[in-house]
DNA sequence: TCTTTTTTGAAACGATTGTTTCAAATAAAT
DNA sequence: ATTTATTTGAAACAATCGTTTCAAAAAAGA
């Protein structure tokens, strides 16, 4: 069979000993704890076990290492929202499931660190495009997916339509961010469900 | 006129030669536009044309000169606040005399820096035990100036009394906070009117 | 086994970090 | 004018910053 080393015979190197998405995994612990500028080469040796050349070949940069780290996290979240939303049997289940997991990673968060990328869009979207960029995206893709939830939820008429799906999309947006910030400082279970069950309320 | 001076004949020192608040008011453009960890001290002598030890001989440290520039921050946006709360008329007029209020600073703000106190809260209450302290009290007072104009607008049958004042103003207290993280990226001046108006809308 | 290509380990890079030092300058009271 | 307490300027501090270098180790095809 041809293929395209066959075609010029090329000896296949070394490869990469550590498994990448565990070293992510560890990597995504400090910058989280510590934020990007907080976080120092050192911090990701150390928390990696990786020799600093192997981490510059494998990733490049910090930046660029912190940007894998960002993806990592939310592709992490997005699991777990997906497995939420298929779990829910309409709308209002499915906008309750998302809170409901904000709230329970607030409630876990022992040491406050929040979420990661409220954190980085507060500490970066002024400083770096491409965190700009990817917050941009992130935003897009977020509100698209409640305005999705909102829109089918009026069309069953559980949702009134004092609002379009767009505008409340953002609403509820807002609202997570919002629920994290605050999230940050009080855990108080009840205070949040309350706060929660105000947000949703206007939808109803 | 007897005073401490004539009694153990103190010698006068020499004084400050800067006006404190301007030194304060630069160091704040610094550390709002970076974040506390992305500035360094060479970057506040430039922004203050003061020199190191003059820095540390009046602050202490830069932790120490953070914490009076987070006062300083504080205390100028409390008074636009008291200012636009004794020209509101009603409770009413008074919450929405709050957002306007971080509204107009959202659509000011060109560079995307968001709120430094949120920015703060997000990159050190875990990190630091005396800005975890500020931020526990300038919750308190937040939520402690909602719900008493919350409160008042339930005696006067403006808001609704669906909610206890100390929950709405939890709720008031969050969604200021979201809304500061989506105006970073979103600067449409109707979409955050009318999120404002969405946020609102629950109390009345 | 030999060759090739890459990863790895260890050391070092210049630059910058927050902070300290100390003599010189200075302001106020004597 | 002298004394005294403090600020200021300039230099330096050890430590750490993110990154680079390069020889040695290693993996896979020939």
């Amino acid at each position: 069979m041809l293929n395209f080393e066959t075609l010029i015979s090329i000896k296949m190197p070394k490869v990469e000993t550590f498994n990448r998405n565990e070293v992510l995994q560890k990597a995504t612990e400090v910058f989280h704890k510590k934020g990007y500028n907080g976080t120092s080469m050192q911090d990701l040796v150390d928390a990696t076990a990786l020799n600093r050349s192997s981490i510059y070949n494998s990733f490049g940069s910090k930046l660029n290492m912190f940007l894998e780290v960002l993806s990592h996290y939310q592709s992490y979240h997005n699991n777990n929202f997906s497995q939420g939303l298929a779990n829910s049997y309409n709308s209002k289940e499915a906008i309750e499931t998302i809170f409901d997991l904000n709230l329970n990673e607030i409630l876990h968060d022992d040491d406050r660190k929040g979420c990661m990328i409220v954190n980085c869009k507060s500490e970066m979207v002024n400083q770096e495009t491409s965190i700009h960029y990817f917050m941009e995206k992130n935003q897009d893709r977020m509100i698209a997916m409640l305005e999705d939830i909102v829109s089918k939820g009026q069309m069953e008429k559980i949702f009134n339509q004092e609002q379009t799906a767009s505008q409340y999309a953002l609403y509820l947006f807002s609202s997570i961010q919002g629920l994290r910030m605050t999230g940050i400082l009080n855990k108080n279970k009840e205070d949040l469900k309350n706060l929660i069950n105000t947000v949703l309320k206007v939808l109803y």
